[in-house]
This record gives C-alpha cells, structure tokens and sequence, in this order.
DNA sequence: TGAGTATGTTCAG
DNA sequence: TGAACCTACTCAT
C-alpha cells in the first residue's frame, strides 16, 4: 500500500510495460473519461515518481496520481477481464493492463503543472540524487516533533505511518523528540536508513524494516512478501528486543506506535 | 446490515 | 482541529 516505496515501484512497472508503446486508456466509473479520452491510443514516453506523487507521461499531457489512504493499483498479464465498476482509469495494452481503484487523485496535468506539485515536496531519499542538505534544514529549523516531521511531505517527501514508526525505532529515537534538538549524526541516520529501507521496499512494493533475527520461527516460516514490523500496529505486543509492551499514541491525528523502553 | 478501520491529503471553521 | 473524500474489507449485531 502506498508509502514512496509503492509509488516508485508502480512508477518503475508503469514504465516497463507501457512506455514507448501506444496505450489503451478507459474509465470505467467514469469520473476521468474525459481525461482518458485525450491520451487513449498515445505513447507514453516514461513514468515517474516523487514522494506518494506518480506520473505518468504521455509527451505533454501527465496522468498525475496520488493514492491517497485506500487507492490502488491491480497490475495483470492483459486480460480480457470486465474492470469493476470503482476502476477510475484502466490503461491496457496487448501484454498487460493497469486497473486504478480509489485514489485521491487522478488528473491530467501539463508539465508545469507537474513542476508546481514536486516544488512543494521535500527532499524524497529514494532518489540518487536528493538533497540531503535541504532535508536537514527542513528538520534541524522545526521545532514540531520528529515523528510529526517525517510525515510532513514537504520536509522530507515518501514517509508514511509504517515507515515513520519503524524508522524512529530502528534508530532507537525518542518520536517526541523536536527536529531543532536533533544532532545531525542522528538526522544522518535517519535518512541514511530511510534511503536503504524505501528501496528495498520498492523492489517488489513490500516494507520490510525487520533484521531476520528478530522474527519468530512461524514468521520466517511465512516467507518473502509477507510484511512485519518492529512496531507497527503491534500495540500491546512483546518488543521484539526488550520484550516490553509496545504503546500506541497520536501525532496529528495519526497513530504511532513505539517502544518505551527502546525508544528513549 | 452497519460500524470501524486503513500505509493520505485538503479544506472549512 | 475535525470533517470530508476516495474504496474494500473485517467484525459485531
């Protein structure tokens, strides 16, 4: 589901098995047949992703996506297959076709259009060449706290509310801690494992934060795309390092969840 | 059948 | 800060 590993990955795909060929574009449920009209049968060119933003160009003309909680993409060998009635756009060609459900937003936007959102956005560490400096200034000059800071897309842009918990654990950091109190070997960390874990992530759209070690037998036992967590939604739960009980709490009206022991 | 939940964002008050 | 929005799924009634 979609964090920046997902969108990178649905990006990466996309650009696989459509572009530089001829698209069929529909709307079934209708709200962006308009759109899907204008770049039916063109040639998408590339995909890209910034943060939980995808893009999808066909020369001019950009399908701009954002998932939102609960969108999705249903990515097939091409079938012959009715879309439900819910699919906003499907995008098909004689080898595969891409169902999209759900999502917050589904546009077409020109170029500048494209510049204007990713402007808005931080620093997303899943790129080769993001700006780390710009995404330590964004922290080291907030006073809100780490674990509202790593959600704010336009500090840091691809962190979502698993990778947010799991980052702050892996680095044994207080999530209340304020972005101006932080040292920047602790900010050097954070980022450092949040470039490793969203690329391995968006291999194949799975998180996976969690040292092998730490799962129990049945856990391994389930095996590769399965997801675990250190913390996430694991409230209650043994800590899988000091055994204490996982807490759950608010930061802006999202939950978070981390170690009281661990997390000092 | 209906309430609650979900890896998100925006807008009104 | 809370509601609204987009959808599907689980669980209680």
């Amino acid at each position: 589901m979609p964090e920046g590993h997902t969108i990178r990955h649905l990006a990466t795909v996309h650009e696989k098995w459509f572009a530089g060929k001829k698209v069929k574009a529909s709307s079934p449920q209708g709200r962006f047949a308009l759109y899907a009209r204008q770049i039916d049968d063109q040639v998408m060119t590339h995909a890209s992703a910034h943060g939980k933003h995808l893009f999808l160009h066909f020369g001019k003309p950009i399908v701009h996506v954002h998932l939102g909680l609960y969108g999705w993409f249903t990515l097939t060998k091409a079938t012959q297959e009715q879309p439900t009635g819910t699919t906003r756009l499907r995008l098909q060609n004689d080898e595969y076709t891409s169902d999209l459900v759900g999502p917050t937003k589904c546009e077409l936007i020109t170029e500048e259009q494209m510049h204007l959102i990713t402007a808005k956005l931080g620093p997303d560490p899943i790129h080769e060449d993001a700006d780390v400096e710009q995404a330590w200034n964004n922290i080291s000059k907030s006073k809100k706290s780490i674990a509202s800071l790593l959600m704010n897309q336009a500090a840091i842009a691809g962190i979502g509310n698993v990778y947010r918990a799991e980052l702050l654990f892996r680095a044994q950091m207080d999530p209340m801690m304020p972005g101006n109190k932080m040292s920047r070997d602790e900010f050097d960390e954070i980022w450092c494992d949040a470039r490793a874990l969203l690329r391995i992530g968006a291999v194949d759209g799975v998180i996976k934060t969690v040292n092998p070690q730490y799962l129990t037998n049945e856990e391994k036992a389930v095996g590769g795309h399965a997801q675990f967590s250190y913390v996430y939604k694991r409230t209650g739960l043994p800590c899988r390092i000091c055994n204490t009980k996982i807490e759950q709490s608010n930061v802006d009206g999202r939950k978070l969840y981390w170690c009281p022991e661990c997390q000092i």
